[in-house]
DNA sequence: CCACAATACATAGCAACGCTATGCTTTGAT
DNA sequence: ATCAAAGCATAGCGTTGCTATGTATTGTGG
């Protein structure tokens, strides 16, 4: 019997070149259609197909993209002795990248967020799970608090926020909102409050997005 | 001079028919098109641009009835004498309603929540801080606490526990966290905690959507 | 070394999409 | 009764994502 031969093999480059300008149409809010995003790049719209296996591969490749990215600015995060502190310093960084790519981010969570590969998903709460643990090691937190379930409630402060700016509803200037909230929240773990409070100010730093507003808060001026 | 004449008046049922058909069928996860919409209902698909001038007109309209919604559940909250045990009441309501129309509770929040009448978002968001108003006056938040900050907050953390769990990723019993979330927000706005957490408690009742669930965690059995 | 089989990719065409142009029908004020 | 204006059905346009087909390319077995 005969072994299949080898062919032609794919370019990761093209790919990539595809990932990228997707993901910057996306920014300057062109749509994304399989004939625009293959313009002007050369390659023929069945390139979509060969490495995504159609348009739905493609959105869920950016979700895995954006999650990457995610993931990165979270490792930028650099973990300082206080870890209260550092819990601030994820839940700002998490939504500065909301914030620096909006459109990117709700392609994240629309669709049921499902990827190929969880583990950049796994991994930003499990970087939230550890600092929590490490709260814990240090008697910030009470011995009963369950790492798993804070950081889930920590997260859907950080994505309550990230959403409801993101998506319009709320001014940019709302996400000062975040260090008082998550100050009550840790405070309900066991953390003394006014040391709490310092050092999530510390963490979160000046707002994430702290830039002059363009939108009213509920009401929406029709602009 | 001639006054200008009249003709055939709109047919009002015709609007929510093309409406409740489109909900419905959200509902139950069918493509909502503009030939699959007016399929069977006798209308043609100029009906779709006479009512609502396109498809982007009937979205609006689907989010304004989301609102609309979204209202009536709230209104049916019994006001008590215990303004945070209403508040957290409101809160499950709203979790409540998100999850019982999880789709609509989704076009409501995407394409930036644009409505030709904000009243129902923004009556929404005033009951709340009309609890909040009188949770001050009767000494439960301090003085200091800014109505419309705290309700923000609060609904910061119903949104983001509703589109983390109507979108995918986290489980159904997630919405537990609402009542330890809401008691941490509430207690730091001065509320004293063991009284706080009861009032929440009774207000949260049951978790809103409290059934067996069918997705795991984070990463997501891939079912 | 070379022929072959498997893969990458361009081209063209398909059904379905939202939308608009057109004409018939209905209606209410004059 | 008349007639302009509005409702609305039909047909067709451009664009969407996708697939079928043909061509070019390349690693490997004989």
């Amino acid at each position: 019997m005969y072994c299949g031969a080898m062919a032609r093999t794919k370019d990761p480059a093209v790919r990539s070149l595809l990932l990228d300008r997707a993901a910057q149409m996306l920014r300057t809010r062109q749509p994304v259609t399989l004939r625009t995003l293959v313009a002007g790049t050369g390659v023929s719209t069945m390139a979509v197909y060969t490495y995504f296996g159609g348009m739905d591969g493609l959105w869920k490749a950016l979700r895995q993209e954006g999650f990457t990215r995610l993931a990165t600015r979270l490792a930028a995060v650099k973990i300082s002795a206080d870890p209260v502190r550092d819990l601030a310093a994820l839940g700002a960084a998490y939504l500065a990248n909301a914030l620096e790519n909006p459109d990117l981010y709700r392609v994240m969570f629309d669709a049921g967020f499902d990827l190929e590969d969880a583990g950049a998903a796994d991994e930003t709460l499990h970087r939230l799970v550890r600092s929590i643990e490490r709260a814990k090691a240090s008697g910030r937190f009470r011995d009963e608090v369950d790492p798993l379930e804070l950081a889930t409630q920590s997260w859907t402060i950080g994505h309550g926020l990230a959403s409801l700016v993101a998506t319009g509803p709320l001014p940019h200037q709302t996400l000062a909102h975040g260090a008082p909230m998550l100050t009550a929240l840790f405070t309900s773990a066991g953390d003394e409050p006014a040391r709490c409070r310092q050092s999530v100010e510390q963490g979160w730093g000046r707002p994430p997005g702290a830039v002059a507003d363009r939108r009213a808060v509920v009401r929406g001026d029709p602009a």
